[in-house]
DNA sequence: AATAATTTTTAGACATGTCTAAAAATAACA
DNA sequence: TGTTATTTTTAGACATGTCTAAAAATTATT
């Protein structure tokens, strides 16, 4: 059995190797996890005695196959219960997020498996990530930064990569969401922001926003 | 801001002080929250720092006004919780209690309120205890022992004061549940068992069974 | 009312998960 | 490549919530 705090680090840990092939550095598993270098050594030496993952010291660590499927064991639970909150309990997308952090701590197969049944097992969540299903298979979207795109090209709306609630709200504020379509009118050197064609208006969006927005063309 | 340990004490206070309206002892809440007597004086000289109940060395501990808030909020998100696992999750009574002991520590009042609007703001959970409101107001039901009847007396089953899986379990396979007619038809005086009349098919139970069935006549 | 039994509290310890400060290893650079 | 900067680890500490064992207070008994 896994601990809060052991789950939080895997699930961290997981994210980071999405981004990075490489070993995963000490410093940033502490920032994702809010907490100190010191402490990030302690925890993943517990956890590599666990044999979730592998660590050899000042190299970084990488989860085993086992950490890994407690991981998207633990993201399983975490988007269930936001699209949950969304679909029948009136949450908004920037809601969800701290109360899905607590939610999917909470042991019991039984109870995850029924919340998808309940929700009719679904293949995404709010934000537009894929679900794992009971065995912890997802498939995964090909996705690509909307800062990415040239002029004159465009895309849906697919994603989010950065779930903060300020953001989400953003988002909303100017009637962004999964599904839309975004065309790039233009594209500014010297600061990269991007103006846009979004519900047949356009508008101005700095680099910073264009790069937590996913798109698939 | 309470921690899962603080209001688990907070509510197993709660539960001792509806039986006796004393004080209640280290002893007793030692055996409902499974811990030993020093480590709940501990918590308790805690918990009256925190000013949620009223401790006076070896004469036992009161809960204050916030106490009895603070308790009663986790048992209405308790079974709040329970109803919806019974009712949408197709759980049975007798597994949603551990599952409802977890999520009753999750911290949202958005969470819980629209969770009740959700059930339809419903006023009794699946063992028949009524569920607390918004402002943590309830009905009392008068209720009696099943044990209490005498012979030819008759009352509807509407609740159970032991909740646990085993004790559910029997009454299942006895087609015992909430809103049943049981009659009494003998009683034994040696060891206080029950002949019962119910589902037109007569069976006897023990004392330990009907000292844990609520009955209303 | 004195003694015995029970309950409760205190004292000291431990595991978890965190921290700060200092030491050690690695990486960067000039 | 030698020195500096950065990252990581170690060492020691602390808060929380628990424990055991011993001391103190209360309750029961004769």
């Amino acid at each position: 059995m896994f601990t809060l705090s052991e789950e939080n680090y895997l699930k961290a840990i997981y994210h980071l190797e999405a981004f990075s092939g490489k070993g995963i550095s000490t410093n940033a598993i502490a920032e994702k996890v809010d907490a100190k270098a010191s402490s990030v050594t302690d925890m993943v030496k517990k956890l590599a005695d666990k044999e979730v993952l592998f660590y050899k010291k000042y190299r970084g660590v990488t989860l085993s196959d086992l950490g890994n499927k407690i991981a998207i064991s633990v993201i399983r639970k975490h988007r269930l219960w936001e699209l949950f909150l969304v679909e029948k309990l009136n949450f908004s997308w920037d809601e969800v997020h701290d109360v899905a952090e607590q939610l999917e701590h909470i042991k019991s197969p039984k109870l995850i498996n029924e919340l998808d049944a309940f929700l009719g097992f679904p293949k995404k969540d709010p934000h537009g990530d894929p679900i794992p299903d009971k065995e912890g298979k997802f498939q995964k979207i090909e996705k690509q930064l909307l800062s990415t795109l040239e002029v004159n090209q465009f895309g849906i709306c697919v994603g989010v990569s950065d779930s903060s609630s300020e953001f989400l709200k953003y988002l909303d504020n100017n009637n962004i969401s999964l599904g839309k379509k975004i065309a790039v009118l233009s594209k500014e050197p010297f600061d990269g922001s991007l103006t846009i064609l979004i519900n047949t208006k356009k508008i101005t969006i700095s680099k910073k926003i264009s790069n937590n927005i996913y798109i698939q063309s």
